[in-house]
DNA sequence: CGTAAGTTCTA
DNA sequence: AGAACTTAC
């Protein structure tokens, strides 16, 4: 027990009781207030979508009675400011300590660093802790102590690392409650009377809540799991381990799922079990694009909305509602994607594959500005995280200097045959062309009219023609390209002739606004080679999480973001690289640099704050969770000029006001309720 | 044993 | 789509 006060253990997505080093840290230090703040309005323009928000009641629901039997509850708060939701339970319960788990989205790095300074400030003692990752981002560099640029680089290093992760911690045996009796308890909302009975459905195929997700690890890994490498490519996701919307939450932490596989990839070693091995290796494989996930937004705060590669921003998007439309609705005339997009709204899943097929469609055949599709999983996924799908939706743009290339254009007919050979697949979720022949299945265009006859199949009339032919779309791909980098030929040479500083205007012409006005109706006509409606100025507003930090700055004269950034250089270690450059300078002209996406990254200078990396380099695992204790993960917008390779992640933000602030009710757009249902 | 064809992979 | 690797004859 320390100091007479109770231990405020601030509860994120980090829902469970088992290996939860801030509740461990919580209980072993004596009371504990076990708060979770409810503040949607925080996360801008990623409120979290209408499944999302029912899995997380569930959760909660979940993690408030095994706190109960513990011997305390969960306080709940509903809140517009979190920090200030702190504040408010500090006082009403006289806390004196404050613990939470490390987050690595770009709203939480700025977010948490201002909650430790605020809260310190007000002589509570915080500590963080790392509880989402094998290794926290900081500790993962190459040979020059630089972060890494590609994937397997980095997870190669991850599994060679001198010290292994953290075991995982057992569950607290009990729990002290500190005194909440002056301390009330927000009833928290989730969903509307609209949204149950679309929800009601969820919990026949899902169970949320940390004890649930203990169960599916499990199960997979006595089950499915030894199959992972021969079933992974089936486009039905038996195979799955069904673990993601449980990670997202922190259901379960991934080092025990780590410690777990590893124990029975060892005994399946031990046998001789090859083929096992290989499993828990690809298996492991998915756990580290998560873990990357974190490492890239950690590194690069801004991409989730703008490409890694600088040449991207170049790219002429098609700016197509009406093809947008068409993809969300699973109307694109390809069978396999459409069958993906009914599955995605029907139940908020989609497996891997599937993922890649509709999110490579959208890009690259209709392309359509990624950050809608990304926007678009935000808001129907149950697993939707902004880390993970900003990775992936950036890996099949190309704008990753490990990505797809961007000329790769992926013909559906062909993925159809290879992700669902017998159109089992299809016909689940595209019932208007169940009769539909194999032969036929994942391309119906093609099909002799009698085919389609007996199959009751107008195309044009209950199943589209495609959208966009496959060979119209590589040309159009083709003169894209050629574009995009005409444009960033054209902009570096502006640039280094001084005539033109950053990027001006061309910048501009990738950050395109979310469609404002989008309606579910059914009526939709297939749109063939429409031409790009002119952009305006306006109309290219970013909507962004990043804008609403902005607007921080703007309209918070306490927390301005620079004093912030000051504030932070004390914890940057004194091996780091610190760019000096006040952000304002950043923000009026961006120095903004492109590249070749060949050109391999060289020099990345770090703009990291790992902060009070006080001790030596002990590795030891009791001194290092210990020394974790005292660290906020803060990046810090003054600091960041990572790699010449990348698009200076300070750049392109500096309009004036705020897509939230114009379009308050943007979460609200998509109303995917209304799409009709298949099945 | 050499070449062709087939398979599997790509964060 | 294309490379790299494996299998078949």
């Amino acid at each position: 027990m320390s100091g007479g006060g109770c231990s405020i253990v601030w509860l994120r997505r980090d829902l469970r009781v088992e290996d939860n080093p801030a509740l461990a840290a919580g209980v072993r230090a004596g009371a504990v207030i076990a708060l979770f703040v409810w503040a949607p309005e925080e996360e801008g323009h990623y409120y979290p979508g209408r499944v999302s928000r029912w899995w997380l009641k569930h959760s909660l629901a979940h993690l408030d009675s095994s706190l109960k039997s513990l011997g305390t509850s969960l306080i709940t708060k509903r809140s517009n400011d979190s920090i200030s939701s702190l504040l408010e339970v500090v006082k009403s319960t006289g806390a004196t300590q404050l613990f939470f788990n490390h987050l690595y989205d770009p709203l939480s790095l700025v977010r948490d660093h201002r909650a430790k300074e605020v809260l310190t400030s007000q002589g509570i003692a915080v500590r963080s802790f790392n509880a989402d990752l094998l290794y926290e981002p900081w500790d993962v560099n190459d040979a020059y102590g630089h972060p890494f640029t590609t994937f397997a680089a980095f997870w190669e290093r991850c599994l060679s690392m001198p010290f292994d992760p953290e075991a995982p911690l057992l569950p607290p045996k009990r729990i002290i409650s500190g005194d909440i009796s002056r301390c009330s308890s927000d009833p928290l909302v989730f969903e509307d009377e609209s949204e149950k009975g679309s929800n009601a459905l969820l919990s026949r195929a899902w169970s949320p809540g940390w004890s649930n997700a203990d169960k599916a690890l499990t199960t997979f890994i006595n089950g499915p799991l030894i199959e992972y490498s021969k079933n992974r490519r089936k486009a039905d996701s038996a195979t799955t381990s069904f673990l993601s919307p449980h990670l997202h939450f922190g259901e379960v932490s991934v080092r025990k799922v780590f410690h777990l596989v590893r124990i029975k990839q060892v005994l399946w070693a031990n046998e001789g079990n090859k083929a096992g091995e290989e499993s828990v290796n690809l298996f492991l494989k998915s756990i580290g694009l998560r873990e990357y996930s974190r490492y890239l937004s950690f590194n690069h705060p801004y991409s989730h909305e703008r490409p890694l590669l600088g040449h991207l921003k170049f790219f002429p998007w098609v700016v197509n509602e009406g093809y947008f439309k068409a993809w969300r609705q699973g109307r694109t005339g390809y069978p396999l994607v459409d069958a993906g997009m009914r599955e995605l709204w029907a139940t908020g899943w989609l497996h891997d594959r599937i993922r890649v097929v509709v999110s490579s469609f959208f890009v690259k055949v209709l392309q359509l500005p990624w950050r809608w599709g990304m926007k678009y999983f935000w808001d129907t996924l149950l697993d939707a995280d902004l880390e993970s799908d900003a990775l992936g939706w950036q890996y099949i743009s190309g704008t990753l200097p490990d990505g797809r290339e961007l000329d790769r254009l992926d013909n559906p007919q062909f993925e159809g045959y290879k992700f669902d050979p017998n159109g089992e697949y299809v016909r689940r979720w595209l019932p208007e062309l169940a009769r539909l022949p194999t032969e036929w299945i994942h391309h119906p265009w093609n099909a002799p009219e009698s085919v389609l006859q007996a199959a009751g199949i107008e195309l044009g009339s209950n199943y589209p023609l495609p959208i966009v032919e496959i060979d119209a779309a590589k040309a159009r791909l083709q003169e894209a390209l050629t574009e995009m980098w005409q444009q960033e030929a054209a902009s570096r040479a502006a640039v280094e002739n001084g005539t033109e500083e950053g990027l001006g205007d061309s910048f501009e012409s990738t950050v395109i606004a979310f469609p404002q006005d989008i309606q579910m109706e059914e009526d939709y006509e297939p749109q063939r080679n429409n031409p790009p409606p002119p952009r305006r100025y306006e109309d290219q507003m970013v909507p962004s999480m990043t804008s609403s930090l902005i607007r921080i700055e703007e309209e918070e004269t306490s927390s301005d973001i620079r004093i912030l950034a000051e504030d932070s250089r004390a914890e940057v270690p004194t091996n780091a690289v610190v760019n000096q450059e006040p952000r304002s300078d950043i923000l009026n002209h961006g120095n903004m640099q492109t590249i070749h996406s060949n050109t391999l990254p060289q020099h990345n200078t770090s703009g990291l704050r790992p902060a009070a990396e006080d001790s030596t380099a002990e590795s030891s695992s009791s001194i290092r969770r210990e020394r974790d204790g005292g660290v906020v993960p803060v990046w810090s917008p003054s600091t960041s000029s990572y790699s010449e390779q990348f698009v200076g992640d300070e750049n392109g933000i500096g309009t004036s006001s705020s897509y939230l602030q114009r379009h308050p009710q943007s979460h609200q757009i998509i109303n995917w309720r209304r799409l009709p249902q298949t099945g």
